[in-house]
DNA sequence: CAGCTTTGTGTGCAATCTACACATTAATTC
DNA sequence: GAATTAATGTGTAGATTGCACACAAAGCTG
């Protein structure tokens, strides 16, 4: 899981940075079975928190967010947009680190300031293709890891508010974003499809109308049948039609109750 | 329009306030014809801006939004819910204020070094009765009022794209918002109720079928008939059940396409 | 009270949702 | 290699909803 520091940004100097704001991301990924988040582990406790960054003061938010999630995944362009903005007073006073920690001496004292101060989170969802995501620590972190949404560790602060009101917010805009595209491989099969549905909405969907109203719409290519083993009818392999895809989560499709 | 300043706060101490980070804030309203949001003139030029201010120090985001237009509008507990964060860069590159206007002694020097700043700015929609509505001028303005959605005039900075990202959120989520309850008086006819929704999604819908849906969800209680003048059938009036409102709301409904 | 306008309600058709049933295919078993 | 089995692919019937329009009811005008 780990990586070497080449990806890793240096903290040097505070002043480049916006004070009291920062930016969170939720990385969501999907293993054919389960949802994932991508999460670091702070340093010599068992604390995790979301890869997280500040935004430089020439740089559009949006921008920093791309740059934090491309070095901690190192996928280019990962689909990225923010869902809410975190602005109470105490956000971080539940799960703060231990003494022990604040001890340890991984910055300067100019940066401790910096960050002792009240600071204003924006919430980023980040959707990406598990496989392609080299998951890369950074310099608060000892490693990263993929974490089962149904079993998340302990998060540092207000985290945990801040993955469950990503999830809120996926699933209530699943029909207006590339889900599909953004969490499979290129070639799935129908059930694979489903079953992140069934995941992102937290039911049972039926499998003989999912499969034909996906069909319907006409975004899917077929391929030829996957040979895998298996005491049953082999699947067919589907990809996107990205272009079509993408025109139909533009405007919105009702796909799902 | 325009009220006397007891309700203005003083801006003494930029110090009290978060830097870097402030609050704008999208009211709207509905005289039972058109759509309004509330806008604040700014002095001696004619370019007008969204009513809004900044966070204190140790005051919640949603808090610092609630007090901004509890000032603005005079109306306590009002609907209010962040819609996204601003965070370009150069956000505040058009629509400037002019020289003069800068020359204009409003602010301490000190205010004026702590605006100078770049800011991130989170968007506020808040829905409001107009006729409840006191709107007061801050500061910053000569008045206030309410202009018509479908003819604003010359807005600051970016806050014309900040209205338009607003009503673009209100439509798509129509059906999990208290817009009728926040937007209309205590009684409204049908027709208001109607007219209320076609003016938010930008299209007509059928009479009939409108009225029918919403008798069907059983959240209208229907009063005495409107004595009114005019050369027809006189409509019933109607008021929200609030509490079942609210928790079809809350589970958000499908009315619309 | 005839005529007009607007509100309130009903009806028929089409599209969609939903829960199944059935057909198809390929590996396993004998 | 034929029967069995398990999973995928497709069809169908009933219920529900959406949609367009028609008709009925009610109140003002003249």
């Amino acid at each position: 899981m780990n990586q070497p520091e080449h990806h890793q940004e240096h903290f040097t100097d505070p002043s480049g940075y916006m004070p009291g704001v920062s930016i969170d991301c939720v990385v969501v990924g999907f293993d054919l079975e389960e949802l994932h988040i991508l999460l670091l582990k702070w340093k010599d406790e068992e604390l995790w928190m979301l890869p997280g960054g500040f935004i430089l003061l020439d740089e559009d938010m949006d921008q920093a967010a791309t740059r934090i999630l491309e070095q901690r995944t190192g996928i280019k362009l990962p689909y990225l947009a923010q869902f809410h903005t975190f602005g109470d007073v105490n956000r971080r006073e539940k799960n703060m680190l231990s003494v022990k920690t604040d001890t340890h001496r991984t910055f300067l004292t100019e940066y401790k300031a910096f960050l002792e101060k009240r600071f204003i989170s924006t919430g980023y969802l980040s959707l990406v293709e598990m496989q392609n995501c080299l998951p890369t620590p950074d310099i608060m972190s000892d490693y990263c890891a993929w974490k089962p949404l149904s079993s998340l560790p302990k998060l540092l602060y207000d985290h945990g508010e801040i993955v469950d009101i990503a999830m809120v917010h996926l699933r209530s805009r699943i029909n207006y974003m590339p889900v599909g595209i953004s969490l499979l491989p290129e070639k799935f099969t129908m059930k694979e499809f489903q079953s992140l549905y069934e995941r992102i909405l937290h039911k049972e969907l039926d499998r003989g109308n999912f499969q034909k109203k996906m069909l319907k719409l006409d975004f899917l290519d077929r391929h030829e049948k996957q040979l895998t083993g298996g005491a049953h009818k082999a699947p067919y392999l589907y990809s996107f039609n990205e272009k079509r895809y993408n025109e139909l989560v533009e405007r919105g499709i009702g796909y799902i109750s």
